[in-house]
DNA sequence: TGACAGAAGTTACCGCCGGTAACACACTGG
DNA sequence: CCAGTGTGTTACCGGCGGTAACTTCTGTCA
């Protein structure tokens, strides 16, 4: 039915990254609950291909997951490492964050909120993403502090704290939209700064 | 099968929290991603009677969030009124949370981590606890700092924030356990408190 | 050129899920 | 005695993630 003499429907073989861009394509609209038949059929096969490629969902949402993860880690480490003040780093580390945040939050929302979940190995799988930022940020921090080994949990609990922040902060500014994302960038570096105690 | 003589098997109606005492016996064993079914086994009866009671999936994880939600919101409220210094009522917000966490990991992963989310509405409706958490908090700080209130955005801002920076770090600890409750107290606590931008 | 290995892709199925329709049984009040 | 109501059941629906078994195409090498 589908397949008819004006539609030749390509017999070659997909590549993986095309397969991905028609997942990628599926979830952004549906919601990270697209079903594996959607995703095939958006990429104009059907699911055992799917299942050839990626093993299981969860390998599916890794895989798609790992094509932005490594920009953006790429991004904060930059950010963190760059010259200036410890504000502007701290600045700069925030809104890299929120540019991916304001400029496509369903792809945040996929990245982040561990949408799925219902397997425990997807949400096992997808929040180790926000562990690796979390890890991130704590080297930046026992950079920035020249911490001595001993310290280092300390400056874990405070990275994986302060990636907490930032995400829950986004998900409430997404909604409510107070004020525009350089007014909530200064605001969390004003928190990590200390203005809570000076208030 | 099941029901034999010898197992008279109730044919009295059960309780509406009956069912959410099975519910939450179940979810806590098989996690979030407990089914309809085997909550009904574990209640004794079968599925319709659930959707008679709860209307949805939702609907009981909503039920059954409740059963717990303004315990803890109430705790936060007491902490963040009590007397003292604004240290110690840190650092006793903190701490209600963290005993919370530690005392019934598998409720809180239940409760915050909004495990299961397949559904929007689910996610969307647990999601609100987490609101719920941030306003009251907003409120406390906006009291604590005598915010006028053209700054209350300020304060929701710094407030959802604080909330997700003490549930990411609770994720993580909960795995690593570096250190023990109190010390995580004091972290957070300090990293409020300003001690990242004196370090 | 042609037989063939193997990849690419399909159909058809499995068990389970959330959710519902339709029916069976007890208990009460008129 | 019987209707009505609430409690429970069985049996089903569509759709999900995942898989087995088969077909069809394509490139390779004698």
């Amino acid at each position: 039915m589908a397949t008819t003499a004006s539609a030749p429907a390509r017999r070659g073989p997909r590549t993986r990254a095309e397969l991905l861009d028609a997942a990628e394509r599926v979830v952004l609209r549906d919601g990270p609950a697209a079903s594996m038949n959607a995703i095939a059929a958006e990429a104009g096969i059907t699911k055992p291909i799917l299942y050839r490629h990626f093993g299981d969902k969860a390998g599916l949402y890794v895989a798609l997951a790992d094509r932005h993860i490594e920009t953006l880690l790429e991004r904060l480490r930059t950010a963190l490492t760059q010259s200036g003040t410890r504000r502007a780093r701290t600045e700069a580390a925030i809104d890299a964050w929120l540019r991916l945040v304001e400029g496509n939050p369903a792809l945040y929302r996929f990245l982040i909120h561990r949408g799925q979940a219902e397997e425990p190995q997807v949400r096992d799988r997808v929040a180790v993403f926000q562990r690796r930022l979390g890890e991130a940020l704590a080297a930046g921090i026992a950079a920035e502090l020249a911490l001595p080994e001993p310290q280092w949990p300390r400056a874990q609990a405070w990275a994986h704290g302060i990636v907490g922040m930032v995400q829950a902060a986004s998900d409430w500014w997404l909604d409510e939209q107070p004020f525009d994302r350089a007014a909530l960038t200064r605001h969390l570096a004003d928190l990590i700064d200390g203005a809570y105690a000076r208030a």
